[in-house]
DNA sequence: TGAAAGCTCTGCAACGATGCAGACATCATG
DNA sequence: CATGATGTCTGCATCGTTGCAGAGCTTTCA
C-alpha cells in the first residue's frame, strides 16, 4: 500500500535521508557520482514524494479550492474550466465544489470543521451567503470573490461591470425600436445583489432614452435556470399588451425564454427578440442563436487566480475590485 | 497567519496536548470537567485542526480525484455534479482536473511527480490514455474508470451498456421506417472504444432487421462536440441520397446536426430524424427538443464512488464492470 | 488492609518530509 | 606548515497530529 519513503531509499543507497531529500529535490550541492548513485535507486524503488508531509512541512498544499453555486450551469461550468486552466499554470490544482445555492452549506464550507485548512486559498462565487457570514467565519485562509461585491470593500473581488452589461443589451433592444422590454431574472432580496445590478441597468437603458418602464414586465425569478425563463416567457405572453422583447438575465433564462416562445408559436426575432447574459457556447448553436453579452471568462479566472496566489504569498495589499470586460454579442435572436 | 495549535490550547489550559487533542475528537475518556474547560479554550482560541498534519499521521486525506476530459462538455459537468454529491455523501471531497483529451496531458496526471499522493484514489474518464500507461505507472492509488472498458478486467470500471444504448437508438429509427439512418461519431481508432461499440450497437440494429448498412452514413468525428456535429451533418446533407435519420454518438454532435438541419431548412422530425446520447438537460429545452437515451448518471457517479471506496478501504474484491440502466426518452426530434 | 480494577490524564514516539548547523575532507594560500 | 575557504555530506529538530503505553489516583472487594 504506502510507497517507499525517503528512509527506505537512503538506507538501500548507503546515504542520508538528507542527501536523498537534497537529490530529489536537486538542493543542496551533490556530488555527481552519488546523485547519480542515489538516482539509480530511486528510479529502482519508484520513489514518490509523499505531498502531504512535504505540505505539513512547508505549510503549503498547493491546492485551491473553487466553490460555484451549480457545476452544470454552463456559466459555472465554463468558468471552472478557466479557473483550473489558469491554476494549472501557477502549479495548483483546484478542489471543486457546489453549494446548489444552499445557504447553509454556503456557511458549513466555511465553519469550523471544514476542509478549510487542506487550502491555500479561496474562490467563492457565493449565492446565498451573506457577508455576515463571510466576515463572521475564522478568516484563515484568503478568499477571493466571484461575480458579487456585496461585501464592499471587505473582500478581492472580480466580475463584470454587471450595470452597464445589462444597459448595454436593453439599449441593443430599444435601439431596434422595441418599446416594449421585458426584463426576466430580479431578484429582489437581499443575496440577489447581481440581479439588482442587472434591474438597474435595465432601468438605465431606458431612463437615458425617455422611456417609462412598465414594472410589470420586469419578471422575478428565484435562480437562472431554464425552466424558470421558460415559465417567466409564458407569464409574459399571457399578458394583455405582451413584450416585443426580451432581456435575460442569463443565457439559461433566455433559452428557457425562447422555446416558451417557439411553442407558442411566436417568432423570434421578429415577434420577439431574446437577449442574454454569459455567452454560453449553447446559445452558439440553439435555434435562433443566442444574442448575449459576453463576459471575459478566461480573464475573470486569470485574475481571480493571480489575485487570490498573491495574498496568499501575501504581496496582495488591500482588497482589491477587479473589472473585467464584456462584450456584445449580435446573433439571429436580435438580428434585425 | 498560521492558526493555532493543540500545543498552544493545551498551554494556555494547563493541560497535556494529548488531552486536547481528545477533547477535540471526543476519543479517550476526560471528566466532564476538564473538557467543559478545554472546550472553552478552544473556542476563545479558534481551534481548528490542521487536516494536514492528521492526514500525515492517518495516511489518508479524504479526498478523491475526478479526471474528465473536459468539464464544459455538459454531460462530464453533469456527471462531475453527481460524483461530488456522491462523495460528499461519504464525506469525501473531490478534486477535478480536465485532460482536454490530451494523452501527454492524462500521462502526467498519473505520472512520477503528480499529486496522487494527496488522494485517496483516483475517478477516471480516460480519453487519450492508453492500458499500457495506466499498468505502466506506480499503482500507488486505488483506480475506478468511467466509461470506457478498453482495460479489460484490470480496473474497476462502470458504464452503460454502449453496444445495446446505441443498438436501441438506432432501433427506434429504423421502426419508424427510417430507412437511411446516418451514424455521426465513430472514432475507428485505438482510443475510441466507446464509439467503436456505439458503431456495433448502430449495425446491429440494422442486421436484426435484415437491413444493409451504407458505409457512407458513418461519419467519424475526432471528439464528440457541437461543431464537430454540424460540420458532419452539412457532409451528410450534401451526398447524393442524404439520410432521412442521424443516429448522433451524443447529444452535443445531436444539437450540431440540428442546428445544420435548421439552417439548410429541413424540417426535424419530418425531413430528417436526431438522436443522441447521454441526455443532457439542454436537448429538453433545444427546438425541437432532442430524443436521446439517458444513462443513469447519479447510479453511475454512486457506484463509482463506492467501489472507489471499497478498493480505498481494501473491502473491494476483484476489480468489477458494473452495468449502469439506460433508457430511451422520446421527444420532439423523432416524435412521429 | 491490600491487591486488583477502573478512571483520568500524560509523555513519548511516530507519520515523511525539510531547515539548519555543523562535521569532515580537500584544497588553496601566505 | 598552519590557516582558512570550499565543497560534500550528515544528524537533529521540527511541522501538528494521533497511537500507545503507562502513571497516578480513586474505588472496589475479598
Amino acid at each position: 500500500m504506502a510507497g517507499p519513503t525517503l528512509r527506505d531509499v537512503a538506507k538501500r543507497a548507503n546515504v542520508s535521508i538528507r542527501t536523498v531529500s537534497n537529490v530529489v529535490n536537486g538542493y543542496a550541492p551533490v556530488s555527481d557520482e552519488l546523485r547519480a548513485r542515489v538516482q539509480v535507486v530511486l528510479d529502482e524503488l519508484g520513489y514518490r514524494p509523499n505531498l502531504i508531509a512535504r505540505n505539513l512541512k512547508q505549510g503549503r498544499t498547493g491546492m485551491i479550492a473553487l466553490v460555484v453555486p451549480e457545476l452544470d450551469v454552463p456559466y459555472f461550468a465554463e468558468l471552472v474550466r478557466e479557473v483550473i486552466t489558469a491554476a494549472r499554470a501557477q502549479g495548483y490544482v483546484v478542489m471543486v465544489d457546489q453549494t446548489d445555492g444552499d445557504a447553509e452549506r454556503e456557511r458549513e464550507l466555511l465553519a469550523r470543521d471544514s476542509r478549510a485548512t487542506m487550502f491555500d486559498g479561496l474562490l467563492l462565487s457565493p449565492l446565498a451567503i451573506s457577508a455576515e457570514d463571510l466576515r463572521g467565519r475564522g478568516n484563515r485562509v484568503p478568499i477571493v470573490l466571484l461575480g458579487e461585491h456585496i461585501f464592499n470593500g471587505s473582500f478581492h473581488h472580480v466580475a463584470i461591470d454587471n450595470v452597464a452589461a445589462a444597459r448595454e443589451a436593453t439599449a441593443h433592444l430599444l435601439e431596434q425600436g422595441r418599446r416594449r422590454v421585458a426584463a426576466i431574472g430580479d431578484q429582489p432580496y437581499a443575496t440577489g445583489e447581481t440581479a439588482q445590478l442587472r434591474t438597474s441597468g435595465y432601468r438605465q437603458a431606458h431612463a437615458r432614452l425617455g422611456l417609462a418602464v412598465d414594472d410589470r414586465l420586469i419578471v422575478p425569478t428565484p435562480r437562472f435556470h431554464r425552466r424558470l425563463g421558460l415559465e417567466a416567457m409564458e407569464h409574459l405572453l399571457a399578458l394583455p399588451d405582451p413584450p416585443d422583447a426580451v432581456f435575460c438575465y442569463n443565457d439559461l433564462l433566455a433559452l428557457g425564454a425562447m422555446r416558451a416562445l417557439t411553442r407558442a408559436g411566436r417568432r423570434i426575432p421578429d415577434d420577439v427578440a431574446v437577449i442574454g447574459i454569459d455567452d454560453i457556447e449553447e446559445g452558439q448553436y440553439s435555434t435562433p442563436s443566442l444574442t448575449t453579452v459576453a463576459p471575459d471568462k478566461a480573464e475573470i479566472a486569470r485574475l481571480a487566480v493571480d489575485i487570490l496566489l498573491q495574498s496568499i504569498n501575501g504581496t496582495a495589499t488591500t482588497p482589491s475590485e477587479l473589472v473585467v470586460p464584456h462584450r456584445l454579442i449580435v446573433r439571429e435572436s436580435t438580428a434585425t
